[in-house]
DNA sequence: ATGTATGCAAACCATTTGCAATGAC
DNA sequence: GTCATTGCAAATGGTTTGCATACAT
């Protein structure tokens, strides 16, 4: 159901970066550094749009890594907590997540009709987001949702409008 | 966990349109007119902001009118594939609903810590929509989402910071 | 008369919870 | 050694499904 255009991959530096904030978050909170959290995040970090529990944890075994479910949500709520994904639900089943960096970069795109969301660069950066008012509220980041019509959907609908005409003409 | 500053109630002339504009989509097709679909849009219609399944459930028993949930989830499909309701981009347990009118006419204000959503003025109306690229894609509407912490949740975290410092220098 | 829409109950599946075992500090 | 974290299994609850009945066309 997801797609992404823009093939963005985390360099190294980034992801050392995010890492480390994760380890700081961790510290000051007194939360403990196990192994398990920071494979996760890691295996996070290699997803270049959104992705939901199953994905991950299918992700995580597939390297061999074995966690429970309960751990994942257990991890990625302190991922949440600490700014590091943010948690996107698109109205399919299950929840999607992000990179919260991935998320400051990106506008989604969503087909009204087959779901599908894709990711263009971000339409509404950090420096628009000061001349919103908002108040009783500190804003952290923004982003923009765009419904409509992907072409394969409008095209089928064009077809089926056609047809039905056709079919109208022809019971008349 | 909703609130709403902007005590927005839909005029009478703007239900008709959308009453109306359903209609026409049930004709073009060839879906029924049942009372239910028409009651449900119209008890929609009185919600100031975004609303749930059981709050719509809830909202039409006191009004004394029955439906099933199956029912329910139903015409909410229905109306999405009409386009007269969106589905909201908001992680809570139940998927959030908003009249497309609505949707339009506003941006999405959501604490990341408790959840909660305020609506305020769009800051990202049609006319800037064109400016953006998105190729195979028709876009219908945009809607701005905006993540952050409510006064609240900002107040609750400084307190636990104060005092988790407070306890470290008792422990040193 | 026909087949779509509804209501009900059961099924489904993502998420949460409780508790014993593990391991970070 | 202490207590947060993990794993497992059971519980929860939103959503979907199947089927008999009702009713819009």
């Amino acid at each position: 159901m997801i797609e992404s255009d823009t093939c963005f991959y985390m360099e190294n530096k980034i992801y050392t970066e995010i890492q480390n904030s994760f380890a700081e978050y961790l510290t000051e909170k007194k939360l403990r550094k196990t192994e398990e959290r920071f494979r996760i995040l890691e295996e996070i970090c290699t997803f270049p749009g959104h992705f939901d529990i199953c994905a991950l944890h299918r992700k995580l075994d597939d390297q061999n890594f074995h966690v429970s479910k309960a751990t994942l949500y257990n991890t990625l709520e302190v991922l949440i907590d600490g700014g590091l994904i943010v948690p996107l639900q698109v109205s399919c089943n299950a929840v999607q997540y992000k990179l919260r960096k991935l998320a400051e970069m990106h506008s989604h795109v969503i087909c009204t009709k087959c779901k599908t969301i894709r990711e263009i660069k971000n339409y509404f950066p950090k420096d628009q987001l000061d001349s919103v008012k908002t108040p009783r509220f500190t804003p952290e980041f923004a982003s923009l949702y765009i419904y409509g019509l992907c072409s394969k959907c409008k095209n089928k609908m064009q077809k089926k409008n056609v047809s039905d005409k056709k079919n109208n003409k022809r019971k008349q």
